[in-house]
DNA sequence: TTGTAGGCGTTATCAA
DNA sequence: TTGATAACGCCTACAA
């Protein structure tokens, strides 16, 4: 191992002092002459002065260290990064970060365990947090009192930053496209409904736009359950087999939809042809599958991006401390998938 | 913020020294009595004693912190984490990561800048480095003198362990199963073709198996472009233009596989049924695809958690010095998309 | 088996 | 504008 090049070492070879140095370290402009700063400067390049964050931290509490948190399997072992969403969305926040000269430690959370033990013992200097966790983890993360960035959350609790997007809005001009293309019988396919949830309002803006559409309401046509492939696949072959009227189907997910769309497909029915599809996220996968997919785009990659942006403005102070809701635009992208019926 | 609770306040509780809790927190069994040990651990559960890694680091010299390093793309920005067999690969170290208690630090490097910085600056215990950087990456990771594993490189050093798969090995049964459908006109597309890297194997076996049936092999049937979809679409439209003779396709990726595909639907080709098609990875995604992809499967997840285990057990210096390959094994896994035509 | 105390690399306070 | 020096929380000889 090579022999570490401290703060001393570029000091003496300075021939300053390690406070001289640390200021510099610290953007601390005008604590130091012209001179001297040159000279640090000199020396630390010299040296190949790489700082020690460990000990930063310890005597500063910042650790330049930022904690993202995404959803994990059911059986809590893997991370849900093989959905697209996910890992776009974390694309976009490690780009960010090492701009702004952070890391990232990206992990699920044990069951059982909270996130309060990863905080604490990492000194986070903030987190991301993506997706909804039970009331308890919340109350814990208040407690550790660093900025947090919820994604996709609907928590009404003004101490955390939250990010997302319309979600009934989404819902509503996805099913209105529908009925503008003249479907009547739209199903809903979607993930568990709950409370403070995306799929929650998505749920919401399908409703309103049938009422306002003055049709029907059938709950035989909401199929809940997931919004992995699987169910979609699952529910694909349900429609196909035991529902005839339906024309129609707006997915919560893309992931979803294509799995309705393969679902049908075994039974014979064919997208657009037979039966229309709206999918929502917009996962840079959709321009693989044919047909393309008609979607709610939300740019999730961007999203990525503003989070952390917003995280680290939190964390540097330069933020308006009064606005905790930051909802970002969505889009209904027109493809092939969707079949004007009248 | 919560008061910390520190060593002291533990120590204080139970009543003894801060080398007696030092000792427990550390598994140094022996060095402290039952009686005390009962008592320390009391008081940390009762005081809900959170260690902090930063100070530990600096003392001890060990961060539990691994660095992961997946590429990016061209232009150095964003993480290549869309890729879902980066993605599957980082899920799987980091639910074994967690089981070991182990953090991961997810990041690109950047361009110029070496990945010196970041280990030094966290101290980190080890990484895991995917896909192939130029010369001096390398010499700079052996200054830190970390335990590093290199996921899929075929650098000719014994400092690093390796773990990958036997991709000539791979990329002959694949073509083998295309000749033994009868096809002889057998293209091959791929990334770059470059040292040391897993595409030149692939592309060897290609050439042996070829080589081993008697079929001339033909350079301008190799299309060198990228493993990336895109590249995939526009190779599958020339090949349906423009090389009639062509029946069959080995894609050293699934990614490039599926845009080959749907390349050639755009001009009217399907495959099985005009071409044949085999991909090479066996992607999560290659469910959701129709066709399924005949492929050469490699267990992506449970290379990651073979990943993370081996570092793991180098770090805690429970590891046979000697070996530096690991070789996991693959398996052509047939599905729908290649037809036999004799 | 236990405790004391110095040190890890940095920041920050306070004098100079 | 500088420079000593005491923290920061933990580990680990060394001594008791």
């Amino acid at each position: 191992m090579m022999k570490r090049i401290t703060i001393k070492d570029v000091a003496y070879k300075a021939g300053v002092s390690t406070a001289a140095v640390s200021y510099v370290l610290n953007g601390k402009e005008g604590k130091v002459s012209e001179t001297t700063l040159i000279k640090i400067q000199k020396a630390m390049s010299d040296l190949n002065y790489i700082p020690d964050f460990s000990a930063r931290s310890l005597a500063s509490n910042k650790s330049n260290l930022i904690g993202v948190v995404i959803p994990q399997t059911e059986d809590q072992d893997q991370l849900l990064l093989e959905n697209p969403f996910y890992s776009d969305l974390v694309c976009g926040i490690e780009s960010q970060l090492r701009l702004k000269d952070y890391h990232m430690i990206l992990s699920g959370v044990d069951k059982g365990k909270g996130y309060l033990d990863l905080s604490m013992q990492r000194n986070l200097d903030g987190a991301i947090i993506m997706g909804i966790y039970k009331e308890g983890f919340y109350d814990e993360l208040k407690k550790v009192d660093i900025p947090i960035v919820l994604v996709d959350s609907y928590i009404n609790d003004d101490y955390f930053k939250k990010i997302g997007i319309d979600d009934e809005l989404g819902g509503k001009i996805a099913t209105e496209h529908l009925i503008e293309c003249g479907h009547t019988n739209i199903a809903l396919v979607t993930g568990v409904i709950r409370k403070d949830g995306v799929i929650e309002k998505r749920y919401s803006g399908y409703k309103q736009a049938l009422k306002d559409a003055n049709l029907f309401y059938n709950p035989d046509h909401v199929f809940e359950g997931s919004v992995a492939y699987d169910y979609g696949v699952e529910t694909g072959r349900l429609i196909a087999k035991a529902h005839p009227e339906i024309t129609a189907v707006f997915a919560t997910s893309d992931m979803v939809a294509l799995g309705v769309i393969n679902g049908l497909s075994e039974f014979g029915k064919s997208v657009p042809e037979d039966i229309s599809v709206v999918g929502f996220d917009d996962i840079s996968f959709t321009k693989m599958f044919m047909p393309h997919l008609t979607t709610v785009s939300q740019n999730i990659t961007e999203r990525g991006v503003f989070a952390a942006k917003l995280l680290v403005d939190a964390i540097e102070d330069r933020l308006d401390e009064t606005k905790s809701n930051y909802v970002l635009s969505i889009e209904l992208i027109k493809r092939d998938s969707v079949k004007i019926i009248r």
